[in-house]
DNA sequence: TTCATTTACTGAACACCATTCATTATATTT
DNA sequence: AAATATAATGAATGGTGTTCAGTAAATGAA
């Protein structure tokens, strides 16, 4: 009998199965951030992983697939910037703390907001595991939100609507200046990091009771 | 001497130039809206107008142009939407209508609304051509919250940073639902417009003086 | 060790895409 | 009627995502 070895072997194939995966998805990373999603090619990813085309589609269903692992990785990557530039203990200064490590999150990572917040999303995802990716960066900041509203320090009743009303905010911002629509306003190239956390700031005193 | 003809016909000429890109133009919209803009080709156009692909380019130097003056008709489009329904005499009230009209103008005509805010802007467009195109739209708004402002109604002092606030609220709001990354947020399919809205609503009573 | 089977990978092929350009057809001018 | 200028073509170029028959290597059973 060889059970003792097919176990021994099965498991090192899934460790070799889930490197290869993880080589594919680091190359694709890699490109996406430096050219975007839509100028990396699968045959790109290919070339520079040394593998046919083929062989990436013996991992990952499709380019949309693809995109989705990098996604989740992204958002980890936010929540990461959360925990360590949202932490005062006060919710309010840490609400205001999450969104501006938003803001800078999206201008210093162009590339990563585009798909994590911008790009469309791939329609063969199912839903669930779309919403999983997310869930842990928002869940952040609704935390804080709650926080603020139990304490009474903002207007909010409802914490749904109040974490959309900042999130859109923050997003509405970002986005409009990643795809370059704020040139209708004239606001200086060099200042606008600056506009758009003033703004930001504005919109928080707003809010507050 | 033949110059008489010669005018005649280099006029007839123009205004046949004008009617083809017209005729590509018209074509161009009908399917960005009907299949998006990455799904739209060169040669389904020049199908559905029964010419070749080659042709296209004789009026229209890539698909990037064609892009622009397709965004250039959607934001008239838009201009005319806040002509119809931002009426009010009141421009407080006015403004509310001209958000609520942004909101529906998006959620109604989602392709239009990806390809004037969301689509990546050509990067050959010059720029004094690309903020022409959104200008006037985009000044219904200003004009709106300068009279706010000079009438007192509103929080702000500085009128370029209320026009980025508001707009980036609307945006937001608009821009997550067509991606629809507002599915980690568990909001009902059929509510989403009612909430987009009140969302809306409570912003601006945020920002009422 | 030998042979059958499973697994991993390849790369050519398919059906698309935007764009270019030599060639052809038509319209205008001389 | 011939020469010229304009308009349109459609095949060709170099790309894309994805599939799949075929090959080579690793594994399992005898």
């Amino acid at each position: 009998m060889y059970l003792w070895k097919i176990m021994g072997i099965s498991e090192r194939k899934e460790r070799e199965r889930e490197e290869m995966k993880q080589l594919i998805m680091g190359a694709a990373l890699k490109m996406f951030l430096e050219d975007g999603y839509a100028k990396t090619s699968i045959r790109n990813i290919a070339d520079a992983i040394e593998y046919s085309p083929g062989t990436i589609y013996l991992y990952y269903k499709d380019k949309d697939e693809l995109l989705f692992e990098v996604q989740r990785h992204a958002y980890g990557k936010l929540l990461e910037a959360f925990k360590t530039y949202a932490t005062s203990k006060h919710p309010f200064e840490r609400l205001a703390q999450v969104c501006k490590t938003y803001i800078s999150f999206g201008l210093e990572n162009p590339e990563l907001y585009d798909l994590m917040f911008i790009i469309r999303a791939p329609m063969n995802a199912d839903e669930s595991q779309f919403k999983s990716n997310g869930e842990d960066s928002f869940k952040f900041l609704v935390d804080t939100l709650a926080e603020c509203i139990t304490q009474g320090l903002i207007v909010f009743n409802d914490i749904q609507l109040a974490a959309l009303q900042v999130w859109a905010m923050a997003h509405g911002l970002v986005s409009l200046d990643l795809r370059c629509r704020l040139k209708v306003m004239m606001i200086n190239d060099v200042t606008i990091r600056e506009t758009l956390n003033q703004s930001m700031e504005e919109y928080l005193s707003c809010i507050r009771k």
